[in-house]
RNA sequence: AGAGAGGUGGCCGAGCGGUUGAAGGCGCACGCCUGGAACGCGUGUGUAGCGUAAGCUACCGAGGGUUCGAAUCCCUUCCUCUCUGCCA
């Protein structure tokens, strides 16, 4: 969530930076109001309610001394009936910001480039040469399928279209790969977990993936749990409504998850392949930072990925997101994407984001600083997602026939 | 899943429906004491919102209700523990 005193007292300067995520001035101007009308309707109501509060510890001494208390009754009971008429519009007033606020999106650092859509991203830079291929690159599902790596039709028996398996060779790689990715994200400092992959709807609500995108998401009948799109909810979360210590920042995660997507809005994209599944493995990093240190961590996040990327031999290149691309929770985002000579493209494989406060101000992660409680800022990454990279040493390390070779740091985890 | 017990401040632990935001203890911080420490003594020690401030409001797992007034009574719900059942 955003900042609503900020948005009061600036309000200028913040409809314009998100009018660059494309939130309409109007929609911002009713959330001040709101917050306003908020303000006002807790006044009288903590007015009128101090009232009654004074005139009822009266009853207390009236008993006591033996006077009569019908007068005071009478009073109070007048009061008691403007309280809850107050109460009950502040109540309203306190639902109608929440709802509206709950699904602005977060702002965009002043650094992030303007743009309406992911053509207008700015590529950093490129790592790794593409390989030149003297035959034509096939692209992975066939290589999936030829190799036995990969089994799309009885994935879609088993659950439906967009879910496949992995057998043999291809199992073995995507263990291989969760342990490496695992294994070198401890070596970075990230401590590794194991979480739910299943949380509660508050959990969603604090990362930003509820209220507003639920039909992204898989939900459990019956239940109030859904299944996660990503490690970094459960991870984030583990500190909702915590107030940390600043010693203990910051705090490195990683961890493997599988991650669910019903990617509602995705329908005719990457229906081929094992690009866009419902189910996908990830192994994710999740920092929480003190807000001066988490530009630097970003960075050191962003690293991680892309040497996790150089050491698997693949190409790449780093992409600063626009505004306009930039995911609902984050101020700053840069993508991975992985070169595809199946495809000729570069695909994203990893995207690190600085939420700075807007997740922790949902989630209530805080930290004493000093006497001062103050929200934390967290900062959540792939490294990697798991399918995709497969995908990517398919088609990276392809042979004319067919096989696939093996890319030297993963030998021996298979 | 069934039966029972319970959920109070960083922790332990009190709390006849009326100055209880909450006794007492531990812990912690500061001060005194000391050559320095321990002990001892003194003071302080939750969070959030509104307000320049004094202060006001809310919070005793959560949500409703009864009442002039609820940590205390009632209902719902979640969680924990013990026993039984089931199970990897």
């Amino acid at each position: 969530m955003i900042d609503l005193k900020y948005l009061q007292n600036s309000f200028e300067e913040a409809s314009k930076r998100l009018e660059k995520k494309g939130v309409k001035q109007e929609s911002l101007e009713a959330l001040k109001e709101r917050f306003e009308r908020l303000k006002e309707a807790n006044r009288l109501y903590e007015e009128t309610r101090a009232k009654q509060n004074q005139l009822s510890k009266l009853f207390g001494q009236y008993k006591r001394d033996g006077k009569d208390i019908s007068e005071l009754q009478a009073q109070v009971n007048e009061l008691k009936a403007e309280v809850a008429k107050y109460q009950d519009e502040a109540r309203e007033a306190e639902d109608n910001l929440h709802a509206l606020a709950m699904g602005i999106p977060n702002f965009p650092d002043e650094s992030v480039p303007f743009g309406e859509s992911e053509d207008d991203n700015v590529e950093i830079r490129k790592v790794l040469e593409p390989r030149e291929f003297d035959f034509r690159p096939k692209e992975h599902w066939e290589l999936g399928e030829a190799n036995g790596w990969i089994d799309f039709e009885r994935g879609v028996k088993l659950a439906k279209s967009r879910f496949s398996l992995l057998k043999g060779q291809g199992a073995r790689l995507q263990t291989a790969l969760i342990n490496y990715f695992l294994d070198k994200n401890i070596q970075a400092g990230f401590e590794e977990y194991a979480v739910p992959f299943m949380v509660n709807s508050k959990m969603l609500e604090g990362t930003g993936q509820l209220p507003k995108f639920e039909d992204d998401l898989f939900k459990v009948s019956d239940e109030d749990l859904w299944l996660i799109p990503t490690a970094e909810v459960p991870l984030t979360n583990i500190y909702h409504d915590e107030i940390l210590g600043t010693d203990e920042l910051p705090i490195l995660m990683t961890a493997y998850s599988p991650c669910f997507r019903r990617e509602a809005g995705s329908a005719g994209r990457d229906t081929r392949g094992i690009i866009r599944q419902h189910q996908f493995a990830k192994v994710e990093m999740v920092s929480i930072a003190h807000p001066d240190k988490s530009d630097e961590i970003f960075e050191k996040m962003v690293e991680q990925a892309s040497n996790l990327l150089s050491e698997l031999g693949l190409p790449h290149r780093l992409v600063e997101l626009c505004s306009g691309d930039l995911g609902f929770s984050a101020a700053r985002t840069i993508d991975l994407e992985v070169w595809l000579p199946g495809q000729g493209k570069y695909r994203e494989i990893s995207s690190v984001s600085n939420t700075r406060d807007f997740q922790a101000r949902r989630a209530k992660i805080r930290f004493k600083d000093g006497k001062k409680n103050r929200l934390v800022h967290t900062l959540n990454g792939s490294a990697l997602a798991v399918g995709r990279t497969i995908v990517a040493i398919m088609e990276n390390y392809q042979n004319e026939d067919g096989t696939i070779e093996i890319p030297k740091v993963l030998k021996k985890y298979l």
